[in-house]
DNA sequence: TTCATTTTTTATCATTTGTTAAATTTTTTC
DNA sequence: GAAAAAATTTAACAAATGATAAAAAATGAA
């Protein structure tokens, strides 16, 4: 997926703003596996998928996954981006993973100076808060099984790409519960 | 609270781009019950909380609390403001409210002319996915006692002024859980 | 392919939360 | 202040999900 399709996804940008973004990104490559962001500690910098698959835990006694993100989509530790604080969640590779890399300070830099450039970090943070508080909607109104069905329609890809393991933990519910869930399904 | 104190809690405005922001604001007030924003409608207006309380709830067969909004806080249909469609919440005053209207319509011009405002209008939207991303984790990890008991710990004042039923659903558990588990704390 | 490792499923039992109904307490209204 | 209404608690049982362990299936490495 391309640099400028990507921003413009997020925000329609004029030709001028977008060449300022575009030309503080540069591309990265990492394999399966990669921990790309690290919890517990202040990350520079923000990314952009190109292409493949990446998850965002948090770790405590257990692992909770509650992120996925896929081409097209921005990963960085929010706290260290909003705040400037260490982060809650490691990012993990689930897929070999091509990545535009952005320093964020540069970007805020960009944001002070550029109308049109502050306008695309507010779309991307109020697009993400919509994704979030559906999500929080959701596990409230809808039982596991519920949340599975809907996951199935909405990301039908993500049960090709992504280990169950995984899609529990992302569902809050044990990987067990999952297996029998898909079972009663059948 | 005052108008510039809330805004300034936010993001720290220049006067001149702060004034701006005032300039379009006028002061109402309603009544304790009073419906301020209603779902499945395009809503025209965000307001900033002078003094009182209010809920944020989803009405399907069973009504879900996922917010409550207090002194300084901002309220808002989300899929209005972010995509000016039909939102999914309603709001409802819990106290008598004053409250500082704000047509998004202006809002949203100020967002293309002033550079600062339109980083207010970013960081507001990214505090409150930090704040929405937390909880949503937070319901990944704990258990409903767990989460009572973070509730009282960081909003014990929630604890005074709401009732119990709506504290339930905001946790996403029934009354009769709520109940039961505060009857084990004693 | 074959063996080892990892992932997923199945089974059993424990725990948590939900449902319904009734009792109690608190708040509101007259 | 008394009666009515609303909110909260308690109790008993049902349903959903968790925990643990073992079996089966899928994946990866030699």
């Amino acid at each position: 997926m391309d640099i400028s399709t990507i921003l413009d996804n997020i925000y329609k940008l004029p030709e001028q703003s977008r060449l300022a973004l575009q030309n503080n990104v540069t591309e990265i490559a990492f394999p399966k596996g990669h921990i790309l962001l690290k919890a517990n500690k202040v990350e520079s910098n923000i990314y952009l998928i190109k292409k493949g698959l990446v998850r965002a835990f948090v770790d405590r006694d257990n692992e909770v996954t509650f992120w996925f993100g896929k081409e097209g989509e921005t990963v960085l530790s929010m706290k260290s981006y909003v705040e400037e604080q260490p982060g809650y969640e490691s990012i993990e590779l689930l897929e070999d993973c091509e990545l535009y890399e952005l320093k964020t300070e540069n970007l805020k830099k960009l944001f002070e100076q550029d109308v049109h450039i502050a306008n695309w970090g507010r779309k991307f943070a109020e697009k993400e808060l919509i994704k979030t508080e559906e999500r929080l909607i959701s596990k409230q109104f809808k039982n596991a099984s519920e949340r599975y069905l809907e996951l199935m329609k909405d990301h039908p890809e993500l049960l090709q790409r992504v280990q169950l393991g995984h899609i529990a933990s992302y569902l809050g519910i044990t990987q067990v519960s999952l297996s029998r869930i898909r079972a009663e399904l059948k």
